[in-house]
DNA sequence: AGCAGCACGTCATACGTATGACGTAGTGGG
DNA sequence: CCCACTACGTCATACGTATGACGTGCTGCT
């Protein structure tokens, strides 16, 4: 039984003495490296007095001795974003699974780059980062083979692209589909590619379909619902009201949720609206929202992997690409004055219980 | 300027070096134990060498000499749960301001504790835990001097109580003065005291109105909507239905309006409904949801406070109580059949756009 | 028999810092 | 003039582990 009360912890040298070895053997056992280096019975010795004693190998001495924390930083600019919460849960999970620690930090400001994030590595704090908030470009280098970046750029470190673009260019194309022609966008107020990419795909759908946006619904918005539904306001006061709007977020989508009720405007025989991530909120507004899908757990686990390889050196795909889905839910329809060729969507009914996704 | 190419990381040895002096001067500075034992231009100078090599001190050896990681451990049960979202923003903004890093620990499962967290600590990889979850009873004195507990009780460890039982009473009494006699309930499908606590607040708040609840009314579900629904469904199915259904936290509440939605019930005409926790969900809702609030981000300061207290072996109040305070939104009316009484309520209009928040 | 090679262990050291034990001046009081 | 005291620094060491450099038998091959 582990000596509970005991007020010192062991150390590998007690569980040496124990166990009749040196502490040597115990490093080695501890640190996998017995094959060879050490036998059965000894090791079973060694094991069996660590157990006793209710050993666990210092991290600190081991991070000193090894110049390896087994801890990586989670970089995240809101905790509290439902998207975010989810990048943490998957890359602690990956994490733990191959003997890692996650660290939490969130990096709010621009700012804080600096001191927060380079000093943890320059202290060596932790072996590496994940960023779900892109860097400054200026700082890459610094981060180079310690970094992995999701959902941005970079020509310095290993990157995962969600395919954002074809994900929103499949969201107007679904909304055209439909009959829409005057799609308005509630857009992120952050200066970031991946929003920048949501707009680029937009544009490209509506320039196929012969169709000009019209700049009057068009408007940006931070992330909280109170901002965002101003910014749906703003849009469906125009004169010429949208009859669908494409938001950077389901976050957004909220807002405009909120703004319709406001103007007494049913989604979606009034208003067809599109969001981005199918987290939480996607099935909890109603109707449900159609968006395009984020399986951010996935990913953030597989950007573990990779800021894996980075550290131990692997070589390592520069860029990895993420497809996107597009899920279809009741809160997108043919726009009013055409309700009678409801007909041309595929697979039955909007309302049915069961989405409908598509592969983008 | 920090040389950002050299290979090796600046040491505190580097550092004495080039400003002329002993490691221990250096140390002392960066320890800061400057006072009466460093002068001023030697610190001065220490302080300069320091910033031209982009020194910082190494974690791993600090913490090997002096048994002091600062690191604290957030253990959580569901990252993805927004209420525990929040509480890592919380602890973690904490913890740094007070130079401590945050290491994320999600205990989905009971039998993780042994090893997750008892391990952490004992491989000294943090310094103290800060519990959102309750452990095992067992473990506590195993944890003691080194953890807090949130929203649990313990004899061992110090907590930080919610009056969630306050709470219940007061959202429940709220119910019963709007007319409400028939009221059910959506409980949390934990085993945790936080949740039989507001079981009690209920119960009392009922014997006390001389109302006894009907057990038809009461239904359990795991957090997630789905269940959510599929019990509120249960619920609202009875010969009986309720009026009005208090829920263990917001989540369940949006099964609520779920099943609501699914019955051609309109909230709050038809149904009242109320949460726990206000957070992003509440205001989300439609119509927003009367819950009680718990100030979660500020909580978790203060239990890295009480954490910090713990640590340094200052004396520290085992028990700490945060009150809660009732927020009434629309999703509470009077029940249908006493439609005309609606006057009794205080302060005007039920859909007024501004909350009204209730101390308990 | 001799020697390479393997399996099993130990020795000694270094990782970078914090800190108690020591100086060494200089100052002021008795 | 001596002592106590303060202000400023340095020395040496230990924290607990990982690992390259060394044995030391033993096996098997020539």
């Amino acid at each position: 039984m582990p000596e509970v009360g005991s007020r010192a912890p062991a150390t590998s040298v007690d569980v040496a003495r124990r166990a009749g070895v040196s502490q040597s053997a115990v490093s080695l056992v501890f640190g996998g490296k017995a094959a060879g280096r050490v036998g059965e019975q000894t090791r079973a010795a060694i094991e069996n007095a660590a157990r006793e004693l209710g050993y666990q190998p210092n991290r600190a001495a081991r991070a000193l001795r090894s110049s390896h924390s087994h801890l990586v930083a989670l970089a995240v600019p809101d905790v509290t974003n439902p998207y975010f919460a989810t990048a943490l849960q998957g890359a602690e999970q990956a994490a733990r699974e191959h003997g890692y620690a996650a660290m939490l930090t969130s990096v709010a400001d621009e700012r804080d780059w600096q001191h927060v994030v380079l000093d943890l590595l320059s202290a060596r704090a932790v072996d590496g980062v994940l960023l779900f908030t892109p860097p400054p470009t200026e700082l890459h280098t610094g981060l180079r083979g310690k970094a992995v970046v999701v959902d941005a750029t970079s020509r310095v470190l290993p990157t995962l692209q969600l395919a954002v673009e074809a994900g929103a260019r499949a969201a107007t194309e679904h909304l055209l589909a439909l009959g829409h022609r005057k799609i308005g966008r509630l857009c992120a107020d952050v200066n970031a590619e991946t929003f920048d990419l949501r707009a680029k795909g937009y544009a490209d759908a509506m320039r196929a379909a012969g169709v000009t946006p019209n700049l009057r619904h068009h408007a940006r918005a931070a992330f909280t619902i109170a901002e965002a539904r101003r910014a749906a306001l703003w849009i469906l006061s125009a004169p010429d009201r949208p009859t669908a709007i494409l938001c950077d977020s389901d976050m957004l989508a909220v807002g405009v949720y909120k703004a319709a009720h406001d103007l007494h405007l049913t989604i979606p025989a009034d208003l067809s609206v599109t969001g981005f991530d199918d987290g939480l909120i996607a099935t909890l507004l109603e109707p449900e929202l159609t968006t395009v899908a984020i399986p951010t757990a996935a990913i953030a686990a597989q950007a573990f992997q990779t800021l894996l390889a980075v550290l131990e050196q692997r070589d390592t795909p520069m860029e990895t690409v993420v497809p996107l889905d597009l899920v279809i839910r009741p809160s997108t329809s043919s726009p009013p004055n055409t309700a009678r060729e409801k007909t041309a969507r595929v697979g039955g009914s909007l309302t049915d219980e069961t989405d409908v996704t598509k592969p983008i």
